[in-house]
DNA sequence: CTGAAATGCCAAAGCGCTTTGAGATTGAAT
DNA sequence: ATTCAATCTCAAAGCGCTTTGGCATTTCAG
């Protein structure tokens, strides 16, 4: 069924029936029912293809995502986030079209996507420090946003981060507290801007503490499960092993417990672990105690905000661009206490 | 840039430009050549909308997760499904078009997916035993693949499954052979079909090996970390606690694997686990001896596979629907080991 | 050299909508 | 009655492409 065999049958023209369906002041309301009864009636939908030509917009918005090579980013963090923004777009009649792309031709596909005009706004996942796709989506005028951000012009365009730096400031902090000196991090990919950030969080907390930073300690690897379990099996078998873990992510934590418990050791006793925690709705670090102390702020959350602001843009383009900084919580679970005195001492010796 | 500006600069008439880039053999090398060249230097790409409208077709195939309700399917595995499906369908030109739909609209949303004609086929995702989709889909004529199966009309559609009864069949068996006799289920939710199958495998092996199957032992729920944990904690806190657990995920298998240490006992000794494994790319079971024994099956692969299916279907429009049923490996992993005697003595007194 | 078959190109007709600009109808005001 | 504004409806012009059906022009066999 289409507009033109739908307006015959009601003896209408193609145009009325349109305003009718589409909330038209212009016509009468026992029309306007008529129209919308007889639509129902055959489940008549306007064609996404014909009503976007029309209109020259697309009504979607596009998420690329590279696999295979320095940067994959189809991980559990992705997964949280997509079904934030899309419950929104749902909510506001957009569709989300991803594509999956080889981070070789990853600059190429996002030209491309501008060329086609086959979509009216992108989200840029995980921007790096310098980030290419940045400016090309600023030339080429398609609107975007960004989740986390880059450093130069963050102000002309939108975004939303987590404040990684105090984050990661607050967890070094936390476990100084604690007694603990030897910190390992272990940071995500440092061509990602985030992992930068938390780094410079995790070194002024040592520095205003007075705490020695050792760049033997600091890593930075795809989020992997078994990354932490690696690190940590290789860290606390080596000579003065770090007493406490921070990672970036869950699965990170979740490794480096299971290297700690392989060795017999106790975590939150010989060894504390505190992590970021994107509260992902399959890991939850969550119940009377959590099972790991983490900064804690929801990736969802981040997608629903996000693609919130997003469609503003498309739909206000004069509007100036929006920047949303959340601050993680810190919230104290299970995995952390006292750095163990064995530490402590050689740590004086 | 726009068809109608390439040809007046080319002084060539619409006709010959399109066909020119589209590779039809009516137009001269030379021309094309030219045409060609033009077109680069503009940075010159058809419209999407414009030719979906022209050709019919969307090129883009549609993927619907509902979420929050019995049905969540944002998880992990989905992620890497995705990227696997996402690959396939760069290559062959494909978009992606993923929509998040809570599980009471589901139904309408097909409905109206199918009426806008905005996909040119389906991704089902997580089929349920006697599921709507299916003939919802058939009846309005879109072409789709199902990702697993459901009873009934299986002949009559594509599908790619695993069989999932026999690797848990296979499972039991060998956790049987290792002597244990009370195993825990830690299952998908029961309206999926695929945990109905794995619960058969699981007694089917009971029965043939004359082990008693006891139905408290039996869970079905959203397989999440905690998930494992929970049951996990409870069960091993009982009198006549199981010895083994199999578990629907690799993420239940950790939850389980977190309750079983903090009880101070050890896995593969004092408890075996051994859980299906997707091969998730964030929670590799790999390495020497994989931390997990458990039956392998790649659903990046799958998604990878199922997509190419699907885009033979929508190509092939007369060919007959083709089944793909993959075997899973059983991997040994360092997660299993003999039934301690304890347990193995309480079961015979 | 002729007629038929290729070859190379084009004008125009869709695809199914939205939207513009205008016409017809009604009711109120003069 | 006449005019004017307000209300309702419509025909037709796009949106930017693909594709049909021709029309010239060239090539080649007879």
């Amino acid at each position: 069924m289409n507009l033109k065999e739908l307006s015959t049958k009601l003896g209408l023209s193609q145009t009325t029936v349109s305003r009718a369906l589409n909330g038209y002041p212009e016509v009468r309301e026992e029309t306007r029912l008529k129209v919308q009864q007889m639509a129902d009636k055959y489940n008549y939908r306007p064609s996404s293809q014909a009503r976007r030509l029309a209109m020259g917009r697309t009504m979607s918005i596009g998420h690329v995502l590279t696999v295979s090579g320095a940067n994959e980013m189809v991980n559990p963090v992705f997964a949280d986030f997509i079904a934030g923004a899309g419950e929104v777009y749902s909510k506001s009649g957009y569709d989300m079209v991803l594509s999956v792309v080889n981070d070789a031709e990853e600059e190429t596909h996002y030209r491309e996507i501008a060329a086609k005009k086959s979509v009216d706004g992108i989200i840029v996942h995980g921007p790096r420090s310098m980030d290419p796709r940045i400016d090309l989506l600023r030339s080429v005028g398609l609107p975007f946003a960004v989740h986390g951000r880059t450093p130069g012009s963050e102000a002309d365009y939108t975004w939303l981060d987590v404040n990684n730096k105090r984050a990661f400031q607050r967890a070094t902090d936390f476990l100084i507290d604690l007694g603990h000196h030897r910190i390992a991090l272990l940071n995500g990919l440092s061509s990602l801007n985030f992992a930068l950030r938390r780094r410079q969080g995790y070194m002024d907390a040592l520095t205003s503490r007075g705490v020695e930073y050792d760049d033997t300690l600091v890593f930075f690897e795809e989020m992997t499960e078994h990354y932490g379990y690696r690190i940590a099996s290789e860290q606390l078998a080596a000579e003065n092993a770090p007493t406490a873990f921070l990672t970036s992510s869950i699965l990170v934590a979740m490794g480096v417990r299971r290297a700690v418990q392989e060795l017999g050791l106790v975590v939150g006793k010989d060894v504390s672990i505190l992590t970021h925690d994107d509260d992902l709705s399959y890991m939850q670090n969550t119940g009377e105690v959590p099972m790991f102390t983490a900064t804690r702020s929801s990736v969802r959350d981040a997608g629903r905000k996000l693609a919130e602001l997003l469609i503003h843009n498309i739909e206000n383009p004069s509007d100036v661009p929006s920047h949303v900084l959340w601050e993680a919580q810190l919230v104290v679970g299970a995995s952390t206490g006292p750095a163990p005195l064995r530490a402590a001492q050689s740590d004086y010796a």
